[in-house]
RNA sequence: GGUGGAGUCGCGUAGUGGCCGAGCGCGCACGCCUCGAAAGCGUGUGACGGUGCAAGCCGUCCGUGGGUUCAAAUCCCACCUCCACCGCCA
């Protein structure tokens, strides 16, 4: 078993240092705080392991090239000692690795370290802004209705060829859809951004680094026949492309956007978001993500925030900013930002874009390391952000609608539907 | 899918059981030389874990995971990746 192999994803200093603030954490996020004993405790019967086992291979190192030099009276004796050490090295090898598997085990079970998000749970989120002005729609035709009118969306046929929540984009709302992707990649590669298209199918590894095997686990599908897994978004394979590697990030951080399909279970879900295409198990998307220095990683989630919001004005939809509370992150975020459209058919708001900073949480877990100013290898920080999905078109549809079930094309968009500045019923 | 070849410390390579727990070249860093530079000469050159205030010390790492052996880059098994050719197919 090679220490390096699998420890070092695991860096714990911090946490024997502080084990407060991690406490802290799991109390704002709800969670049992046994989770930081057991790791505590995993941590310290690894090194117990590790000090145990290179004593041994040490002495045996010794105790094997004296085999060579024995003379030939000695040499029974000292093979016999040799062979016997061999056998100690072999069995403390067994319990290291067995130690080093206890504390992985432990590690994934500790969710990131919130910073600065509200405590509470979902329900608990704090308003940040509210930008826009719902429109004043009389009696507002829903998303798919609208669609339908325009021969946008065909969910029937989608459940007749793959299943509930699955459907066609068909016509303008194919254009629509393209478009708007196409516009997020433009904007993202204004804003320095390298575009790229990534794999939709991950391994195991991958999936696991990015924590999405953690809490949310029963989302994620698995091909079983090639121990392959579907991305929910192409964060997952963004943050796998770098991993095992030590990156330069003093021309500033990396920033990549990639677009993909994503694939999720919405296991759980049954009965909600029925209708139309809110929530499905397959959409595009066009995902920001980031490398950095953990030292710069707050202020990268402004800017992510702010080039999430320069998007949604390209569509002129009226929305609002939250900071997400603490219960309500993903395992492997620190702090997470949505943009909540206004849908007048619901008349309530719905995510659409959600940014989160990870700090070092899945760096750590993939071997993403940078070099500080001194040259030394550091883990870095990785953040992400909606730029644009599927979803998108809910919002688009159902605020800018007509009374007569025709929609008006916000500009950014129309040059990707014919020029054309009104959609109207076939 | 089949056959053959290959994966070594940034890059290129040497290396078929203990003198390789890894040599050499290039690159890079520092020093000497020089008015300055080049050339030349010399020294150094990674990661991870453990331990220590620190200098350091110890252990691990030759694609990955197992195995054989007192001892593995080297032998055996499986897998991954790359290259070449063949077959099949968007």
């Amino acid at each position: 078993m090679s220490p390096g192999g699998g420890a070092a994803v695991i860096d714990l200093r911090a946490l024997r240092d502080d084990p407060g603030r991690v406490r802290a954490s799991q109390a704002a996020r709800g969670e049992p705080d046994d989770a930081v004993d057991a790791l505590l405790a995993a941590d310290e019967a690894r090194r117990a392991a590790v000090t145990r086992a290179d004593g041994l291979r040490a002495a045996q190192k010794e105790a094997s090239q004296s085999v060579r030099s024995a003379s030939a009276e000695d040499r029974p004796a000292v093979l016999e000692r040799a062979k016997a050490l061999a056998a100690e090295v072999k069995a403390a090898e067994a319990e290291q690795a067995a130690a080093d598997a206890a504390l992985r085990a432990a590690h994934l079970a500790v969710p990131n370290v919130v910073e600065g998000a509200p405590p509470g749970g979902e329900a608990d989120f704090v308003v940040l802004r509210d930008v826009g002005t719902p429109p004043d729609i009389a009696a507002p035709r829903d998303h798919l209705e609208i669609a339908e009118g325009l021969r946008a969306i065909d969910t029937e046929r989608g459940a007749k060829v793959a299943g509930a929540r699955f459907y066609f984009l068909t016509g303008v709302g194919a254009l629509l859809q393209l478009g708007l992707l196409q516009l997020a990649m433009a904007q993202a590669v204004d804003n320095g951004f390298t575009p790229m298209i990534t794999p939709s199918l991950v391994a195991p590894p991958v999936m696991e680094g990015t924590g999405f095997l953690g809490a949310h686990a029963a989302e994620v599908y698995r091909l079983e026949a090639d121990d392959l897994y579907l991305v929910g978004t192409s964060e997952v394979p963004l943050a796998g492309y770098h991993m095992g590697e030590v990156l330069d990030l003093s021309a500033g951080p990396l920033r990549y956007a990639g677009w993909s399909s994503c694939y999720r279970r919405e296991a759980g879900s049954y009965g909600k978001d029925t209708r139309g295409i809110i929530r499905v198990h397959q959409f595009d998307k066009v995902e920001m993500f980031v490398y950095c220095d953990p030292a710069e990683a707050a202020d990268e989630h402004q800017r992510l925030l702010a080039w999430e919001e320069e998007m949604l004005a390209k569509v002129q939809v009226p929305y609002r900013v939250i900071d997400t509370a603490a219960g309500d992150l993903g395992s492997s975020a620190a702090r997470k930002f949505d943009c909540e459209a206004w849908v007048p058919s619901q008349g309530t708001y719905r995510e659409l874009t959600s940014t989160s900073n990870c700090t070092t949480f899945q760096a750590r877990r993939l071997g993403i390391r940078f070099r500080d100013a001194d040259g030394r290898p550091q883990t870095c920080a990785t953040l992400n952000g909606t730029l644009a999905t599927t979803r998108w078109l809910v919002a688009i549809l159902e605020n800018h609608q007509q009374p007569d079930g025709s929609v008006v094309v916000p500009a950014a968009l129309r040059p990707y539907v014919g020029g054309r500045e009104l959609l109207s019923p076939a």
